[in-house]
DNA sequence: GCATATAGTTAGACTTTGTCTAATAAATAG
DNA sequence: CTATTTATTAGACAAAGTCTAACTATATGC
């Protein structure tokens, strides 16, 4: 699954070929979201993907929506972002980066991996093996 | 509010003495609260620490669990970690320093600041001050 | 001490995010 | 076309956290 190089917004039939390669049954509720969510590389949260989709019938259930977003992590189409304790960020960009987090007004924005750079990742104890390392500046605006 | 050397556990009297230095009024809740987290480093979630506080009566009510966490850490007596989007952990360890997380087993190990360094912060727009930079290391543990 | 004002606690209703269930619909295979 | 599997759905449910309005404790002024 190399990342390809990606051309924004991808349209309809190059969704379907993106859902295709990561191995994703490219149903109509599945288009229309990752539709939205490939639009451009952004952060959504599902609240906001759940009223995007609904904008213009016909309609995808909220079920369906958090089905799907967890089937995209799952495979690896979207990445999960956890900064606010009270929703899940899902970002249609899952190529290594970092991020800044404005608390006041719940912003995501991207740092890319060549400008930021951690050093010392400790040894894992044995048996494990890891998943991601996140790194989020938090900045107030005030 | 310098950061002093702590001793672990923190005793009743000091732990009076360090809810005086943040300006937080002792009151028998807030103690009880504040004893358990600072019994040693630690990551806690709201409700460990109501169910703790409450295994020995008198009790102390889910409100002011949440209120008394959130006070704790507005002023800074306390950290908060974001990491698992169904809960927020307090740390009782408010040095510099950042965090494994075992994703399986939803617990958190702490990374000392000096092991692991974050270099290329961006420069922030005009009139946003950082609140902090988390690094999280997230591993599965099969 | 007593009266008053202020600050803190409480039960329980409420909200939000997300999960689950059981039924239905759509797609796939033979 | 029929059988099987896979996906979608409404709505019930759960968990984390917030809010309200009443109550209690503390502090302040006399
Ligand atoms: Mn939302
Ligand atoms: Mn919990
Ligand atoms: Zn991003
Ligand atoms: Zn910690």
């Amino acid at each position: 699954m190399e990342d390809e190089i990606r051309q924004w917004p991808l349209d309809r039939p190059a969704v379907i070929k993106l859902l295709g390669d990561y191995g994703i049954q490219p149903t109509q509720q599945r288009i229309d979201i990752a539709q939205i969510l490939f639009a451009c590389p952004q952060h959504l949260s599902a609240d906001q993907i759940l009223k995007t989709v609904n904008e213009s019938p016909p309609s995808v259930s909220k079920a369906t929506v958090y089905n799907t977003l967890g089937l995209f992590a799952d495979k690896g189409l979207v990445r999960q972002v956890i900064v606010d304790p009270s929703r899940v960020f899902y970002d249609s960009n899952t190529s290594q980066h970092h991020h800044l987090y404005d608390i006041d007004h719940g912003t995501l924005t991207d740092i890319p991996a060549d400008q930021l750079t951690v050093n010392g990742a400790p040894q894992l104890p044995d048996g494990m093996i890891t998943e991601g390392i996140d790194v989020i500046i938090r900045v107030r605006s005030e």
